[in-house]
DNA sequence: GTCTATACGTGGATAGAC
DNA sequence: GTCTATCCACGTATAGAC
């Protein structure tokens, strides 16, 4: 399946789609502005994804596994380089995040896929999330914790889901802190990177409030 | 301005709307749903608000006077009775908040206006909050600085902004953190409130990466 | 299988009578 | 201020051409 015909009315549609709303969002996005961008018919986006739901989360789904591949790589590499570095973990987990959300064809729309989980009471989005999303959480909790012993998995959770609070408050660039002029892109969102591990990184040093394990 | 008749056109509008974004969703709810509900005409919600859009914003500024309110009625508080101490600052900070996400009437709708603001390209209510909810942060930012002197304004922002992220979080209910059965909504979110304020606490306290200020 | 033309129902919004 | 009637854009469904 998938013929490498040059570029399919499908893959047409998802690179539109993707340009679109990561300009205007999803409601600022009428599907007879992607098909029209596209030049395919109306018809075509339900006859190849369904629903517009579908087809927003089918432009999501793309750069969600390119940025789980890249966390989990650099995991893996932190892993075995700097064993026990709670520094290169934390880097792992927010670096690719904060790299894909700048980036300026897909950023965009890939951050509101995010937020709009929570803007529409949208279950179906959100356990998709949850399955694939919570997977690379539980790695990430996993090799945290092997940094950071003495916390128990219910204080490292709670810890992990502010992490990722924070982060994804950062790839929307929602905050007080706005890039001055006179920096790039690049180097603002590394020093957005550098701060959150810093802040993290102290956070889950912070003593356990729960201690569930021994004292040794 | 404003008559004191018992529940004008506007409140029941309001009310309605108020319950039904909650429970469905903006995109899940419609004008007709919102003022069938509230029994009155189609059109008067256009009269009254000019648009749907307008509406929700409404719906929702209510509820973020409310918690303004109380957030800065604690730090005064804080600040007077127990000065110098962050964690009651921070305290001021996140369990307004989190007890009013938690609010079934009005929760829901509040969360996911936020949320909205990341997930549609809407400048307007973006720079409404920023011009609101920004005051609220610089005047935190003000009694977290006189804690923990030694940090930069710069830095301080930053971590005010993951602070902020990472309630958002929680005030969504996003995270891998579920409240487990049998423990009450109010012991959750007052674990929840306990949780950020401790990991948030060592964060503003970690040292500072640019040192701007003496070493005396 | 793919794609097109076209129609349906619902949504938010508006003009004008009362 | 309020209501009726109406408008137009939207997402979606279907029938049939290639």
């Amino acid at each position: 399946m998938g013929k490498p015909a040059s570029f399919s009315t499908k893959d047409r549609i998802l690179g539109a789609a993707e340009e679109l709303f990561a300009q205007h969002g999803f409601a600022g996005t009428s599907l007879r502005q992607v098909t029209s961008h596209a030049d395919v018919n109306i018809a075509a986006v339900n006859y190849h994804f369904g629903s517009k739901e579908n087809l927003v989360n089918e432009v999501f789904r793309r750069r969600m596994d390119e940025m789980t591949a890249a966390r989990l790589g650099q995991l893996e590499q932190a892993r075995s380089s700097q064993p026990g570095d709670l520094r290169a973990v934390l880097a792992a987990f927010v670096e690719p995040a904060l790299a894909l959300a700048q980036d300026r064809q897909s950023g965009g729309a890939f951050v509101r896929v995010i937020a709009r989980a929570y803007a529409e009471k949208n279950d179906n989005l959100r356990k998709f999330l949850s399955d694939h999303y919570g997977h690379v959480l539980r790695e990430f909790g996993k090799a945290i914790g092997a940094c950071v012993p003495g916390l128990s998995k219910e204080e490292l959770y709670w810890r992990l889901d502010f992490l990722a609070g924070a982060l994804t408050y950062a790839m929307a660039d929602f905050g007080l802190i706005k890039r001055p002029h006179n920096i790039s892109e690049a180097a603002h969102r590394s020093k957005a990177a550098q701060e959150l591990i810093h802040f993290a990184e102290a956070g889950f040093r912070a003593n356990a409030r729960t201690p569930d394990s021994s004292l040794t």
